[in-house]
Formats: structure tokens, sequence, C-alpha cells
DNA sequence: ACCAAGACTTGGATTAAAGGAA
DNA sequence: TTCCTTTAATCCAAGTCTTGGT
């Protein structure tokens, strides 16, 4: 692997990453996080490969080096920035006759709407989601909403709602797209290139970069993490209306879809996204922004990695300070003292605080309980251990047993009376 | 100084594409 | 080719951190 190699002094200056795209040195920095790092394996055959190759070469040739420009110090993130808007969900298609739906026993025709949540369910029938109580009361309710007042007085149960024939329907579907002809996988693949074309790309500063989501999230059924209390609900269809476009004053404005129009038109250079929008199950924004390749990525990546590198000019005067704070005659001194040796010393996440009941009940470092640590004075032959036993993120399980200086588990016997940590 | 809203990163799951053996 | 396995790309929820308003 070709770089060069004189990282110990950088002084910020990108004369580094030269030969390389922004991608490739993203890969490269995790290779030195990583332990191991993977084979570049880009074997290339054949006349074919010829072709790639040389188109590779060009695209190469083309390439901004960013790195070796000016950085903008204020918020100012670019200066001209012009795009074509997203892409939106296709509209939905119903399913043909012979699709069916029953409830309690008998065949029913559901309204377009109704009938559009019903398969969201029904593709999603045999994963573990649908059994759950929660997933299937949110999901009820909210299909409930979209039903006529003559659908919602018949179904009233969803448990007598039989979806395994729109299922199959479903599974066959997807089983047909896998045995389509090569031609005709080929002619999707060309349609998809054509979007990505046009849509895919936006100019910033000069440049033409990759998008990395142009496209709208569909709707479908919320799927949370964890046991989340808002899963099943149902995320809505997106549209123009709900739309924030995001570009500067002298460019060509993306026109809204014909018969519709924007929510608003802004030009905020403080800001990197393209394209906003307020998603329905949290009330959070969704953005639309660049790829990892594009500069306004590739920069703070890198930025993030210098400022990891300058830690350890500061990292043992920072240890230092912790563990004279474990004897800080402050409270808070002491609880961020130990905080930060815990994230030190085993890397848990920061823990930020959440709002209860609209998410996942999980925790970090500093959003711990006092139900999840438990202290011993020995164990297995070792003093002053704790035990961590916790919902980390994505509500997966955390769990360790770690010795701790003395002055660390006194701190901790003393929070925990206090009902803190 | 506080805190909610906003902006942006991270990483697991899902899907698509590529590779490889039969 | 076909079928299975591995890898890469995409999607999007769940975090973290910053900002701006009071």
């Amino acid at each position: 692997m070709k770089r060069s190699r004189d990282d110990e002094d950088s002084d910020y200056k990108p004369k580094k990453i030269k030969t390389e795209d922004s991608k490739k040195a993203k890969k490269r920095k995790q290779e030195e996080v990583d332990v191991k790092p993977k084979k570049n394996k880009n074997k290339v055959k054949g006349q074919e490969g010829e072709v790639k190759r040389k188109k590779v070469k060009k695209e190469e040739e083309e390439k901004w080096k960013w790195w070796e420009e000016e950085r903008h110090t204020d918020g100012v993130k670019w200066t001209f920035l012009e795009h074509k808007g997203p892409v939106f969900a296709p509209p939905y298609e119903p399913v043909p006759d012979n699709v069916k739906f029953y409830y309690d026993g008998k065949q029913v025709k559901l309204s377009p709407k109704a009938e559009e949540v019903a398969t969201f369910f029904a593709k999603m029938l045999d994963h573990e989601y649908t059994t759950k109580d929660v997933f299937r009361k949110n999901f009820y309710k909210d299909w409930k909403k979209e039903m006529t007042s003559e659908e919602q007085s018949l179904i009233t149960n969803l448990s007598k709602c039989d979806f395994t024939h729109m299922s199959s329907y479903f599974k066959a579907q997807s089983e047909a797209r896998k045995q389509m002809t090569k031609q005709e996988k080929q002619k999707i693949k060309e349609e998809n290139e054509r979007l990505v074309q046009e849509y895919g790309y936006c100019v910033m500063d000069n440049h033409k970069e990759r998008i990395a989501n142009f496209r709208i999230e569909p709707p479908g059924l919320f799927r949370g993490r964890g046991n989340h209390p808002k899963m099943g609900k149902l995320k809505r269809r997106i549209n123009p209306e709900n739309i924030i476009i995001n570009c500067s004053k002298d460019s060509k404005v993306p026109p809204a879809p014909s018969g519709h129009k924007w929510k608003e038109v802004r030009h905020d250079n403080k800001v990197t996204w393209l394209v906003s929008w307020t998603e329905n199950i949290q009330g959070s924004i969704k953005y639309i922004m660049l790829n990892p390749s594009s500069r306004i990525k590739g920069e703070k990546d890198w930025q993030k990695y210098e400022t990891a590198r300058r830690l350890k000019l500061c990292v043992d005067k920072i240890r230092n300070s912790y563990k004279e704070d474990w004897k800080s005659k402050e409270m808070k001194a002491r609880q961020r003292a130990v905080a930060l040796y815990f994230i030190d010393k085993l890397a848990l996440r920061a823990g930020n605080e959440k709002e209860e009941g609209e998410t996942a009940d999980t925790v970090g470092c500093c959003s711990l309980r006092v139900e999840h640590i438990k202290l011993f004075l020995e164990m297995d032959g070792q003093e002053y251990v704790v035990e961590f036993d916790f919902p980390g993120k994505d509500s997966i399980r955390y769990y360790n047993k770690v010795p701790v200086e003395k002055r660390v588990f006194k701190n901790l016997q003393l929070f925990m009376e206090k009902q803190t940590t």
C-alpha cells in the first residue's frame, strides 16, 4: 500500500494524502485504527477490465484535490450550491384484484389508502416484529386512521385480519424479480443509472459532488430497534409540500413536481444539507446530504482524525487531571472524573439524556443509573470490581466486570447512595 | 446558563452485486 | 449456466454534538 509516512509531525497541512481519493483516504485511516488491514484486491481482467481501468484513470485526473485548499474557519460551508431536488417514492400501485385480503374469514376489498398500509404489514408478516404487542397496537391504531368509515366499523380486530395471501403475493413478486432475464435486469439498471445521473449529483462551489441519499424515504411501518414504544407506527408518505429546499440564491432552484410546491426554499450556507423534511414518528428532521467522497464530508472526517491524533499530546494531562478530581470536594467534578475514567478505560459511549417514553430505554456512560452497576469489594480474587449490565445503543446489552482503583470504587459507592451517577 | 431544536455521524440491517464452486 | 457465498452499497434509526433562542 502506497502512502507517504511522516504522519508523526503532521501540522494539519494536507500534504499527505496526495495519491488517494477521499474514499480511499478514509479507508486508509480506518485501517490504521483497525488491527488487521484489509487486503486490497482489485483484479480486473480481460478487455472489459481494460476499459474500466481507463475510465477510472480519467476520473482520477479530473478529481479535485480539496485537501490541498484553504478551509473556511467561520460557519460558512459553501458559497454556491445547485441541485435538482429529491426523488420521491413511487406512488402506490394497488395490488391486482386476484390478491385477496380477508377479515374474519370473509374477503374484503380495501380502499386504496387502507390497502396500501395493509401491504406494509403484509410485507413484514414473517418478521418477528408483527408478533410484538406494541408493534401490532401501534400499527392497528394508525391503520384505522387510513380506513374509510365503513372499513372502520367492519374491521375491529387485528387478529381477525388475514394478510397471508397478500404476503405470498409479494414473496412471489420478489421471486419473479430474481428470475428476470438479463435484458430485463439491464433495463432496470440503466433506468436507475439515468436517475442517478440526473438527481444523484449537485454542484457545490464549482465542483460536481455525489449526493448520498437523493431519494426520499418511502412510506412504511416504523421499525424501531430494541423495545421501542413507537414500533409499528405508520411512517407517512413525504410530498413536495413537506420539503424544504436549500441552495444558493444565484442557483437554479429545482422545480417542484408539477401541480405541487415546496414547503420552503431557503438559502442557508451555514449548513451542508440540500433538502430536509420533518419525519412524523419522532418529529425529527431528516436531511439529504453529500456522499463521503465530497469535500464537505471528507474535510470533516479528516479533521476528526487530526483531532484524535492531537489527543496524544494532552492525554497524560487529562488522565492526571481526572485522577486528581476523584478527590475533589465538588461532587460534580468527582462524577465527571469517574465518568471520564470509564470512557477512557472502557471506551463507553458518552450517553446523552433522552426523552422518556419517546424512545427505547437505553443508556451510556453519563446516563447510567444505579440499577446498571453492581459493586463487589472482592470478586474472583480481585478487589474493587464493578459489574456493568445495561442496555446500550440499539438496546444491545453491555456486560462487563472490571476491577477499578479504590478511589473510583469509593466514589461509586458514594454516588449510588445519593441516587445519582 | 439552560435547554430544545437542529445538524451531523455512526453502525446494524437489508438489499444488491460480485465472486466462485459445481 | 445455476446456485450458493461473500462483499459492497444502501438505508435509516439511534446516537453525539452544536447552535440559537430565552
